[in-house]
RNA sequence: GCGCCCUUAGCUCAGCUGGAUAGAGCGUCUGACUACGAAUCAGAAGGCCGGGAGUUCGAAUCUCUCAGGGCGCGCCA
């Protein structure tokens, strides 16, 4: 609603900024007056006029404000302060509009029907998730969701490395430290006893790098073992299979305990087999994107152009560039960039090849989530050749990320470069008050820190198992005494989604680019600023309607008394309501859920707020009654729907 | 050395493309439940938006510079 009034309103300034005065503005910037008192608009643009014009603001405003005349949708403009148009929307009207948007936004005509593809968790297969994963994992989760909300179709992927070191380190762990057969590995995922496989190759990984240090010896079974996995056909190759599918396995089922699921997971090792590379690396040649460096320290490799660095013009070809990125080794083997830049050929459909598929796990609902192999199912559905994609990878990554994209506009694909977006976001770290908690050694320089980095290496950190398991029974001990009339069965439902809630807020709330310095009190924490609070909102909602014995949707469709929209608290409601498509836009355009977060938080605060001002149940005025337990409706609709893209659930009671 | 990011209340963080008096949560202090159940609400205290210079009618936001912190920068993946 708020989004289409803005936009009628840019319209009507833009033309008649034309005909009257003859001037186009780039961008007509509309911002919100301090108070909904003011009005729902404001136009700062007479200030920008001002120099053109030659004229005051306020004379400009008051001339801008005269020719607008009526607008649909709006009942008055204003001249404010030193010359701030200030418009107000007609509020019956603007209460109406949001009322016939439909109540999910999935119907909302898809401006296109191309795909978009959102990558993420992307966890090396070789160990448990943990607290950093979790990060990534919300984040995309909740991009593709968002996505989705404004009408777009996507695919999500989980890309798995599962021919790299670190799972030849626990094939390691398995074949040298603790001298254990294929057969035995197979066992031990079959029957797991206490520890989930996981959380098993958790510990066994930490014990593989304390060994590679103790000796420098040691590191050499490790490339040996590498080699081994990434040709194939050997005991190590296969021991690495069955670790990466089981831990993929752990990881699906660990995501899925926070309702994220997959479409199809791409393995690195049919990027190898099935020769990507070198279809990729025919185009590069040919491009003149990759060259042969004949002198220099990278003599011998094949080399293309770092991104952003800058040629330098006087010394154009003097020598070689020592600054190029390797692509191809002088052993002939392939780099992880030059392995990437194929696969992303791929995801935009430009390489000439495609990957085998086949199903790997069903989830209750029926949802297939396939993965790649050499040969593969007959019948399958198509991945990749999408239009535009999302990588959901930790900010370290962005110089990899940038030489991707810039190997692609070099082989002139400049729209698919344009449309390669790396989702950059930054670490979850522990306090060093969480890691001495936990039980770490840590060391005086770290204790000095505000924050130190989680290590899979090292097995620092906290497994995104523990950390939900820690949540639910914090929860659950919560609904016990308040609920002791309910079954266990249900309390330990509504403790699992409000366990959700808490987690997926709490990782929503930062905005990307800030590290979280992760902290059990406020993970663990239900008030405040929390997603839990957001969920009571929505269940305060609830029993309003059920102790008044009615539903919200009859309410909603039933006479509404619009008279009542003209005292400011009410109105704020609904025009905050009415804001959730910019929103979701604003989110998209700026690749940061956590406006979402913020959003759904002001929202229910309001409506708390709304919910101690105003005793619905209670009140004498029958048309007044009505109208509150609309507003109450629109809230909790709304809220409804921000915490579903934030994929959180509303539970029944709390 | 080069590149990217960060610095806002005691703590943790918002602040959209520059716009009206810089906002939350937590913590601290004061109040509000025989209930549309307080996982809540009201109120108070708390700020030279890291320092400096510039651009602008207007700067937490843009530019430059300095200081402090983080992360990248390999013929590792």
């Amino acid at each position: 609603m708020y989004l289409e009034l803005e936009q009628r309103l840019i319209r009507q300034v833009n033309e008649l900024l034309q005909r009257q005065y003859g001037v186009e503005l780039p961008r007509i910037v509309v911002d919100q007056p301090p108070n909904v008192g003011l009005g729902e608009y404001a136009l700062p643009l007479s200030f920008e006029l001002a120099k053109k014009l030659r004229k005051a603001p306020r004379q400009i405003a008051q001339d801008i404000v005269a020719g607008l005349g009526e607008v649909p949708g709006f009942s008055k403009f204003e001249v404010a302060g030193a010359g701030y148009i200030n418009a107000r929307v007609d509020r019956a009207e603007a209460a109406r509009l949001l009322l016939s948007a439909s109540t999910s936004h999935q119907s909302e005509p898809s401006g296109s029907a191309e795909k978009i593809l959102v990558e993420h968790t992307s966890i090396n297969p070789n160990k448990a998730a943990h607290i950093g994963h979790l990060r990534n994992s919300i984040l995309g989760d909740t991009f593709v969701r968002l996505l989705r909300a404004s009408g777009a179709h996507v695919d999500i992927q989980n890309y798995i490395d599962n021919t790299g070191v670190q799972v030849a380190d626990v094939v390691v762990g398995f074949l040298h430290l603790e001298k254990k057969s294929e057969t035995d590995v197979q066992k031990l995922i079959e029957n797991p006893g206490s520890r989930p496989f996981d959380y098993y190759c958790w510990d066994l990984y930490a014990r593989v790098s304390q060994w590679y240090e103790e000796d420098k010896e040691h590191t050499k079974v490790r490339l040996q073992t590498l080699h081994d996995i990434e040709r194939g056909g050997n005991e190590a190759a296969r021991i690495g299979k069955l670790i990466s599918n089981a831990i993929i396995l752990r990881h699906l089922e660990t995501m899925q305990r926070l309702g994220i699921i997959y479409d199809f997971l791409p393995q690195e090792s049919e990027i190898l087999h099935l020769h990507f590379w070198d279809l990729a690396f025919e185009q590069m040649k040919q491009k003149g994107v990759l060259y042969f460096e004949t002198e220099g320290k990278n003599k011998g490799c094949w080399v293309m152009k770092r991104a952003g660095t800058k040629a330098k013009e006087d010394e154009a070809a003097e020598g070689p560039d020592e600054d190029a990125k390797v692509i191809v080794r002088s052993n002939n083997t392939v780099t992880y960039v030059g392995k990437d830049i194929a696969y992303h050929l791929w995801k935009f459909g430009l390489l000439g090849k495609d990957f085998g598929y086949c199903r790997f796990y069903r989830y209750p609902d029926g949802h297939e989530v396939w993965i790649s192999t050499e040969s593969g199912e007959a019948d399958h559905p198509h991945f990749g050749g999408v239009h535009a994609i999302y990588n959901v990878i930790d900010s370290r990554q962005s110089d990899p990320q940038n030489n991707v994209i810039e190997a692609i506009r070099g082989l002139g694909y400049a729209e698919q470069a344009d449309n390669y977006h790396h989702f950059s976001y930054e670490m979850v770290a522990l306090t060093p008050r969480c890691a001495l908690e936990l039980g770490y050694d840590v060391s005086e320089d770290d204790r000095k820190k505000s924050y130190i980095e989680v290590s899979g290496r090292k097995g620092f950190g906290v497994k995104a198992d523990d950390l939900l398991d820690a949540l639910i029974t914090a929860a659950k001990k919560e609904v016990d005494t308040r609920h002791p009339e309910m079954s266990d069965a249900e309390r330990q439902k509504i403790a699992e989604q409000i366990a959700i809630g808490a987690l997926r807020y709490f990782m929503l709330k930062f905005t990307k680019q800030s590290v979280i310095a992760f902290d059990f009190s406020d993970a663990l924490s239900f008030e405040g600023e929390t997603g839990p609070y957001a969920q009571y909102a929505i269940v305060r909602a609830t029993n309003i309607f059920r102790k008044a014995g009615l539903s919200a949707e009859e309410i909603l469709a039933g006479e509404i008394d619009w008279r009542f929209l003209e005292a400011d608290d009410l109105w704020e409601l609904w025009l905050r309501s009415g804001q959730l498509t910019s929103m979701v836009r604003q989110c998209i355009a700026t690749t940061e859920p956590a406006h979402a977060a913020k959003y759904a938080f002001q929202l229910a605060q309001m409506f708390n707020n709304f919910y101690h001002k105003h005793h619905i149940l209670t009140e004498a005025d029958e048309a007044r009654k009505r109208f509150l337990l609309a507003t109450a409706a629109v809230v909790r609709r709304t809220l409804i729907e921000t915490l579903a893209m934030m994929g959180i659930e509303a539970p029944p009671v709390m």
